[in-house]
DNA sequence: TTCCTGACGCTCG
DNA sequence: GCGAGCGCCAGGA
């Protein structure tokens, strides 16, 4: 990707809106996080979890993410379950298209 | 405040 | 290898 700075701009940019969508902190934490994902690789729920200062809270980072009102620009669909299966997916297309989108990031073989 | 739900994770049979 | 059950944390009604 271009500039890591255009990307720091971009998070910030980003939090300002999550607060501005009704989100709570840790939604707001868990998307950020999520944002950071590098293209072509993928996080479990755990991770993210973690990531997002809770470990045991994987369960509420499906809530979050669920509630992503930046589709595209987040990109939830880089997170799958610890066992390496795509999950859900409530965005277009459900975990079909999550599975394509991750094909084409060339996260998946 | 209490109960239910959820894009999960792990164990057990 | 697979399905069912229980535990986990956070949020909404």
């Amino acid at each position: 990707m271009g500039s890591g700075r255009s990307a720091a701009l971009e998070e910030k940019r980003m939090a300002a809106r999550l607060e501005g969508s009704g989100l709570t902190r840790f939604q707001i934490r868990v998307l950020l996080e999520v944002m950071r994902i590098p293209r072509g690789e993928t996080r479990t729920y755990s991770e993210v979890a973690r990531m997002a200062g809770s470990p045991r809270a994987y369960r509420a980072v499906g809530t979050a993410v669920r509630r992503n009102p930046f589709a595209p620009r987040i990109p939830c669909h880089r997170v799958v379950r610890s066992d390496g299966s795509i999950g859900r997916y409530s965005g277009r297309g459900g975990a079909k298209a999550k599975m394509l989108m991750l094909k084409s990031e060339g996260a998946v073989g």
